[in-house]
DNA sequence: CATGAATGAGACTTCATTCAT
DNA sequence: AATGAATGAAGTCTCATTCAT
């Protein structure tokens, strides 16, 4: 018991399901009573882990926002040349949607405005992303191997260009399949030409 | 009174405060209730001119691309060098931004995955979009004034990074002031570099 | 136009379209709009005409209780031998299923005991013709050509025992069509057996 | 009060108040806020034991069914003679009546067409207990001791006239007492006359 | 006579959350 | 730590009826 408990806590179980219920559903799609039966729990037990249902939605935020982070710091601790980089978060949207579907799903498409709490605290997130990114751009800039340009505007653009084409890329049709395959190198050359020097 | 009436239908009444309550709380924010108490009219008028809440959304949805269609019509017809026409292109979210404040924010925030009605038409109307953007990029790419690229990767991508640049600049902080200041210009400049040949 | 009305009058399209209506959804699955609609005709039209929707009900049960009456006046005046007059009452039912099939129905399935009012006038007129029967049963007793026993009892039974028969006969299964051919003969055979000296 | 729980369990309190409402006001004419409130329970509470008012609904009319469809069973373990069978089953209503003179009163007066989910359930568990006594019947001709006759119509004419009977008898008036006095062995007689060889 | 836009009470139902066990 | 029965506010929507035109 102890063992499997060890891969898979109770608030793994959770956040799991409500990943799923989320990306599917939609916030307001999923209830308590729905994410507890497709975790295999008590409604109660998920009050014993997480103090709301925008609980557990912000520690699937979190997570998300969290394995950017990563990624965009692993990035910088390669120093790669900055065409390389920029071209690389242009691509990121994509590795994560193989990896992480519902995650992406979510971040793509539920910006739930209507709790006040939980939009602050995703804004927060997205700008703390968008920071590092801006830093970035900063960076490539000093160094002359970017184009002198607003840094801020640059990196949201970037990363609004990747979430859009990401997002019509989750549909099934013939045009998303086209963008899933040349999506990124398209995004690459349109982020990379836009910021050179 | 009359006169009041003749320029201000009940159903543009209606529109009006809901666009305003949806841009401000959302969608499952915004009830039945307060849309009527925000128009001055009765539930039940609600209901005489629109069958349900997705359906006064809808049309809101509706007004919004019109507006976008209606700009990228006049927009060809106009016969811009493409490198224009690119620009002004990531500059239209800016532009209506300014004059259309809250049905930005609805689009720019609002993908209400959690009604499957709602959420296709919402996409059959940006899809329908994204096409008129996609076929101005291959009338410059046939032109030889556009770069050969994917046409339809390329309008996600220029518009999604206009969206999340807007969306940003929503704000009232300094960064949001910078943005609505920059955004149109550094936009414009980055698509432009993107897609020149 | 004159002579249409004269065989169409407004208020009798509107009892055809609420006789059509009540049958197939009962009173309450039944609006005002509903029944304005099927009439091609107003809500206003229809409140011209009748004071309100129980208005409308009455109308359909006074003009269906007048046909049964009428129907029994006439069996008395013919002064049939009384097994044959028993053996017509407990076949009316069928008869009248027959030519007016959608107010049977009403008859068989809606006592809406919610309309107080309703309910009071519904009941008076059933005691009204349950009356007519129970005098024809009187009379035949009288005659000593009927066994003797309580008069209403006996009336209220055969009425009883024909709408339930006639309820059953209005499916389209294969018990429903063997009722609708052997029932009227089973029934005016079960009828003069129980009544018989 | 744990006491009084025990034997009361919330379940039952809700289709006892149920039970009382649909029977003075019907099915439309009662809300669940009544019933919540008869029963002394939150809305919430019958929301968590019935899946809907339907369902509140169905579980009063499958308990009748349900004492019906005993009481058929007890009368065919006796092995009685089919005379005594035949007026048991005719004065079964009103035994039942003296009981459960609420239940008695939903199945005499409400027959909801307007839900054709609860339609058919309704009309399914009365062709089942019609079944039961056309049964009985046949049982009987084989014998010789009941003259040969359809015995669906027999049945459902038996079950008829007796719920005709005991319909007009609830009420308080004085043909309504005579009724309760006189119905039972009226019906026994008029029953067995009409089915005897 | 006729219209149909407008009313607003009230219906059923859902759901996040609590708390006794 | 865990359960799930119970709560009740709030939601969307329907509908008989009215009344200005």
């Amino acid at each position: 018991m102890s063992a499997v408990n060890a891969v898979d806590s109770l608030p793994e179980r959770i956040v799991r399901a409500a990943v799923k219920l989320f990306a599917g559903k939609g916030f307001h799609g999923t209830s308590m009573r729905a994410i507890a039966g497709a975790a295999g729990v008590s409604i109660g037990a998920i009050y014993h882990h997480f103090s709301s249902k925008d609980d557990v939605f912000l520690a699937i935020l979190r997570q998300e926002y969290e394995r950017r982070r990563v990624a965009v710091e692993e990035l910088r601790a390669q120093g790669l040349p900055p065409r390389e980089m920029v071209q690389r978060v242009a691509r990121l949207h994509f590795e994560l949607l193989g990896r992480h579907q519902d995650s992406v799903k979510i971040l793509s498409h539920t910006l739930p405005r209507e709790h006040p709490r939980l939009h602050r605290q995703l804004q927060a997130l997205e700008e703390e992303f968008a920071g590092h990114v801006a830093r970035l751009l900063e960076e490539g800039m000093r160094a002359g191997e970017i184009r002198e340009c607003h840094a801020w505007t640059a990196a949201h653009a970037l990363l609004g260009m990747a979430r859009a084409v990401t997002a019509r890329a989750l549909g099934d049709d013939k045009l998303a399949t086209e963008l899933r395959q040349r999506g990124p190198e398209e995004l690459a050359e349109l982020a990379w030409r836009g910021l050179r020097p």
